[in-house]
DNA sequence: ACGCTCGCATCAGGTGGGAAACGG
DNA sequence: CCGTTTCCCACCTGATGCGAGCGT
């Protein structure tokens, strides 16, 4: 269906480039210059729900492999992940966890996860342009339990997410048809700084923020920052680390694997021109690109400076963090990553002000009060209907969901993530990642959540700790925080489309090198407190992950 | 004199809106 | 005819270059 089952592409290094990467280390991001073969069988193609945090009682032990395995990996080298996609039970049943020992394998984080709930809520649409669109929100990923010294691939691939064909009528999205699955075109983006090391991945955050999209087929071959799609197509991106020799080629003789994480939230549709108004106010909210098209932009984000709970990143008059105290008093625990972070005024007083859309009053909303503390799951695709772009919403998300009302539903607003730099290199790097996942938050420790392994993770991922410590301790209790399963498998058989592909993104990786491409690699440098952090932290844990800098919270799951 | 920092101007590139063009 | 796609526009951000000011 996909290309990337049809097509069997390989990438050769050159001596000459591994020579380059040897003289220059890893860690400063050198130049991939060598590529790793994919061949289009046995892909890994696993699903995986990450992102989503057990409630209370929640066993690692018992949602483990056995069950992700069942369920979620059932015919998926095809590159398109509904079939095995048929969302049985909750997320958190297919939550794969890895488990403890030898086999122990990477854990990934997506960094921005309550933005992306955040559109996914409205179903996300993504604008595909001719000459390529960035994504936003963007992937943006923390690894660990990676090897430290060995080399590693990253890349995302962009799959199918469902057999249909889509069409956004009467205010929300309806199928309308089979999917073309004829589509051509490269659907993977490799991370200019692959390879690299474990240490390297490890020590920041991944982000994709130049990834593009486009429909024009033609330019699949040219560029690697594109990848190619199709419009009204639902899509589901990957992340794919696959450990590679100090060459950047697949090792067919050792036992490469190829570790998948898939996270359902970042579903998006393609489309030429957005379909849904309150997607379209969540770019313009959210995307600095965008402030452009905000109304009202000074007066709305400006407030009286006791309204504002956190001092512009970016010194900009404009760019404020609105957030109404008495927000604060009433839910701690999940700011407003999923509380609207506009001013109230902005949905009564302006012009643009979103209308109720009916896409917007998924069950979830429309149950008032209920979805507070309950929200049911929504199967992936399962039954090929609108529903499968819906996520799992556990219980301890409750309080998510309930302040992920539509736009005509807030009561209360607060501003969040557009205050931040919108690259990591920013001084609020790592909250910029997040857009308004570690952006948004405000420390606000929330000791007795019920489903909260670790009541003070103080340590997170290493770029976590300094800057992103408030975030991500906030992330980890409201459950944003997010470990997705994983898969392996021999040989890795990606269909990368062509080795100047790669080569290309070598190419740009290496003009890169004095900014160690901040914007494509991480954001900076990761905080290197965590290793007081981690050992003062009462709840953490020195297992793998603890020596890596992971927060407890996330250790908990990683090593049972 | 030299090096560093800061502020300003300029430029490239990204953004959604809207109208026109395209295609079934 | 209608839905989709393309193109251009104004606006914004971030990177870069340049000169002024300051300290050594």
């Amino acid at each position: 269906m996909l290309d990337g089952e049809g097509e069997t592409s390989s990438f050769s290094s050159t001596k000459q480039a591994a020579e380059e990467r040897r003289k220059s280390p890893a860690v400063d991001g050198d130049d991939p210059t060598a590529g790793s073969r994919y061949t289009e069988h046995g892909y890994p193609s696993s699903i995986h729900l990450s992102s989503i945090l057990p409630p209370a009682g929640f066993s690692p032990t018992t949602a483990g492999r056995t069950h992700f395995s069942s369920t979620y990996q059932l015919g998926q080298s095809t590159g398109c992940i509904y079939p095995p996609y048929t969302g049985s039970g909750s997320a958190l049943g297919g939550m794969t966890l890895p488990t403890a020992g030898p086999g122990m394998r990477a854990q990934v984080y997506l960094c921005n996860r309550p933005l992306w709930l955040k559109f996914h809520r409205h179903q996300t649409e993504m604008i595909i342009t001719k000459q390529g669109r960035r994504m936003f929100p963007f992937l943006s990923f923390n690894i660990a339990g990676l090897n430290l010294t060995a080399h590693y691939n990253v890349f995302v691939e962009v799959v199918l997410a469902d057999p249909n064909h889509w069409r956004f009528q009467g205010g929300k999205w309806v199928t309308c048809g089979k999917a073309d699955n004829s589509s051509q075109g490269n659907k993977v983006y490799i991370h200019p700084e692959s390879p690299n090391t474990g240490a390297h991945w490890m020590r920041q955050e991944i982000s994709f923020s130049k990834l593009k999209l486009t429909n024009n087929k033609g330019t699949s071959h040219s560029t690697s920052q594109m990848i190619v799609l199709q419009s009204l197509h639902k899509y589901q991106p990957r992340l794919h680390i696959i450990e590679v020799t100090e060459d950047g080629v697949e090792d067919i003789n050792s036992d490469v694997k190829t570790q998948s994480f898939t996270f359902p939230e970042t579903q998006f549709i393609a489309v030429t021109a957005y379909q849904n108004t309150d997607i379209t106010q969540l770019k313009i909210d959210h995307n600095p690109f965008a402030k452009g098209f905000r109304d009202n932009y000074d007066s709305i984000y400006t407030a009286p400076e006791n309204d504002r709970l956190t001092p512009s990143p970016t010194d900009s008059p404009r760019a404020h963090q609105l957030v109404p105290g008495a927000r604060y008093t009433m839910q701690p625990l999940f700011q407003d990553q999923f509380v609207n972070n506009l001013p109230q005024n902005r949905f009564y007083n302006s012009e643009r002000a979103v209308p109720q859309s009916h896409s917007l009053l998924s069950p979830q909303t429309e149950d008032g009060a209920s979805q507070r503390w309950f929200v049911t799951s929504m199967q992936q695709g399962g039954n090929g209907t609108s529903t499968s772009n819906k996520l799992d919403l556990t219980p301890y998300e409750g309080d998510y969901s309930s302040s992920l009302l539509p736009y005509g539903i807030k009561s209360l607003s607060m501003q969040t993530s557009h205050a931040l730099s919108y690259y990591p290199d920013s001084p609020f790097t790592t909250m910029s990642a997040g857009w308004g996942s570690r952006a948004a938050y405000q420390r606000k420790v929330t000791p007795s959540l019920p489903w909260s392994p670790r009541p003070s993770p103080t340590a997170g991922f290493p770029e976590c700790s300094e800057k992103g410590k408030p975030q991500i301790e906030e992330e980890a209790n409201s459950g944003g925080s997010l470990i997705a399963s994983w898969t392996e498998t021999q040989a890795s058989t990606l269909s990368l489309d062509k080795a100047d592909v790669y080569a290309t993104t070598c190419k740009r990786r290496r003009l890169s090198l004095n900014g160690l491409s901040t914007e494509d690699s991480a954001s900076d440098i990761k905080c290197e407190d965590l290793v007081s952090a981690a050992t003062n932290g009462s709840s953490y844990s020195k297992d793998a992950s603890s020596s890596k800098g992971m927060p407890a919270y996330y250790s908990f799951y990683t090593n049972p």
